[in-house]
Order: C-alpha cells, then sequence, then structure tokens
DNA sequence: ATGGTGGACAATCCA
C-alpha cells in the first residue's frame, strides 16, 4: 500500500519561509505541498532552493499580495490558473489546479474580505459562488478531488477560540459559512474534521497581533483540506503541523497534513 | 472600543 502525503500551508511570503519550508520538506517528504501568499513575483519565485530540495514548483504570484504555488516529488499534469470564467477577475494568482496520481488538486487562496461592509466582502462571497460554479462546471464529485489552501472560514464554533466575541469577522459570519456549505454539499468532506470530530482547540492560523496566542491557544482553524467521498474513504488521518508557529522567525499560519492510503 | 505584529515596499496596504 501506498500513502499519499499532501500539506497546506499560508506562507505569509515565501521567500521569508524559506527557512522554514525547505527543512520541513527535507524531513517530512509529501507528495505535494502546495502554498499560499507567496507575496513573489514569478521571476524572483525561489525555484532553485525547491529543486535542490528534490521538488519540482509551479507557481502564479504577483509583486506584493496573494500569490499561490505547488512543490512535488512527480511532474504535475494538467496545471492551470485562476477561475476562468466571466464572472469577476481572473485571479490566477488565487488557484492552481492540477493532477497528479489520477487526483485532481485545487490549491487556493480565497479571498479574506477585509470588513463585512466592503466591497472585498462582497468579492469574497462571489468568488466562493464563482468557485462553486467552477466545480461544477470542470469536475465531479464522483472524481477523486480535494480542495486545499487558506479558506479564510472557520467553519463551526470549535473552530475558534472565543466564537461569541469573533462572530461577524469575515472568517466567521453566517453569509461566510452558508457560502462554504453550499461548497461542502457539491460533494466534499473536511478531512480535518473526519478524523477529529468535536475536537477542540486544533487551529491552523495564530494572529500575530495577539501576544502569546499560541500558548494561550487564540487560534482559528481557517486552511482545509476536503476531498470527495471515494478519496475521503481513503483518508488515514490529518494533523495541524505546529512547527512554523514555533520557529525561531515563526510563521502566522501552521501546515495542515493529510494522508490517504493508495 | 481600540490596537496589537509582521510582511512588502518605501507611504501605506494587507492580514
Amino acid at each position: 500500500m501506498n500513502t499519499f502525503r499532501i500539506a497546506t500551508y499560508n506562507v505569509n511570503s515565501i521567500r521569508s519561509r524559506l527557512h522554514i519550508i525547505i527543512p520541513w520538506l527535507e524531513e517530512n517528504r509529501p507528495d505535494v505541498f502546495c502554498m499560499q501568499e507567496t507575496k513573489v513575483s514569478d521571476a524572483k519565485f525561489p525555484v532553485s532552493e525547491f529543486t535542490k530540495a528534490g521538488y519540482q514548483v509551479v507557481f502564479k504570484g504577483e509583486k506584493q499580495y496573494n500569490g499561490v504555488a505547488v512543490a512535488s516529488l512527480q511532474k504535475l499534469e494538467q496545471v492551470s490558473f485562476g477561475l476562468n470564467d466571466e464572472e469577476g477577475p481572473e485571479d490566477a494568482d488565487r488557484l492552481i489546479k492540477f493532477r497528479l496520481s489520477g487526483i485532481t488538486l485545487l490549491n487556493t487562496y480565497v479571498p479574506q474580505g477585509r470588513d463585512r461592509d466592503t466591497p472585498q466582502f462582497a468579492y469574497k462571497l462571489q468568488w466562493f459562488k464563482r468557485f462553486r460554479a467552477f466545480l461544477e462546471k470542470h469536475s465531479s464529485p464522483d472524481m477523486p478531488l480535494i480542495w486545499l489552501g487558506d479558506l479564510n472560514v472557520a467553519p463551526e464554533n470549535i473552530d475558534v477560540h472565543d466564537p461569541k466575541r469573533l462572530l461577524g469577522h469575515v472568517c466567521f459570519t453566517p453569509e461566510v459559512w452558508e457560502s462554504f456549505a453550499r461548497i461542502k454539499s457539491w460533494g466534499l468532506t473536511d478531512i480535518f474534521r473526519k478524523h477529529h470530530p468535536g475536537e477542540t482547540k486544533q487551529y491552523t492560523f495564530f494572529d500575530y497581533r495577539v501576544p502569546k496566542s499560541v500558548e494561550r491557544g487564540l487560534g482559528w482553524r481557517v486552511d482545509h483540506i476536503l476531498a470527495t467521498a471515494s478519496l475521503a474513504e481513503k483518508s488515514m488521518n490529518c494533523y495541524i503541523d505546529m512547527q512554523p508557529r514555533q520557529a525561531e522567525k515563526p510563521s502566522d499560519h501552521t501546515i495542515l497534513v493529510a494522508e490517504f492510503k493508495m
């Protein structure tokens, strides 16, 4: 039996996170490593650092904001970027779609949304809607498919440290829950929650602005790995690796890992 | 109710 190991990490600047990323890849050797918020133009992407570690890499980014990348041991097939619809900006720097080992993977950096009364929030909701249409148009829930990344939604009360206070935040509000549920209802299972039902205090993000947030457990679960039913059945485990948040020069996000038997 | 830190870039924008 082979194990297919995948991971997702909002790097918050890939060039400032290589001291975490490269050693983690050397140690864990995932088949696929999906990154968001690379914050780098394609011309300045640190390709050679990944090559030296034995990883191929595909990426799409811009100077200061957004940006997605995928590192993989095997060559990725059918790589494409963005939603490619007529409903809004291309957003090539928010979505990489590819195939590997017969599985379709979608690495996304969902718009954060800023505040509920801003155009950015309307755009976030629209983006979820467009993504659902994208799934319907190009894929089927019968196929092995994985959606992962920084999805900027904490789906349940147990996914944040203070649901009462945080209610209404752009990552924790009914409109976003509804958008997310609508996408899940297409046929996706939250793989982390499958293996940790009802488990509290499991977070993937700890705000830099909150003092001692890790020690005090003041986090959010906003990074996710979801899979269609046939793949969800094959998932062996899913866990949060806190190492990036505890590193010398820490990251605000952690690494989320899932393993599938193939 | 507000601000806190960190990243990019070079005065603010974003998270």
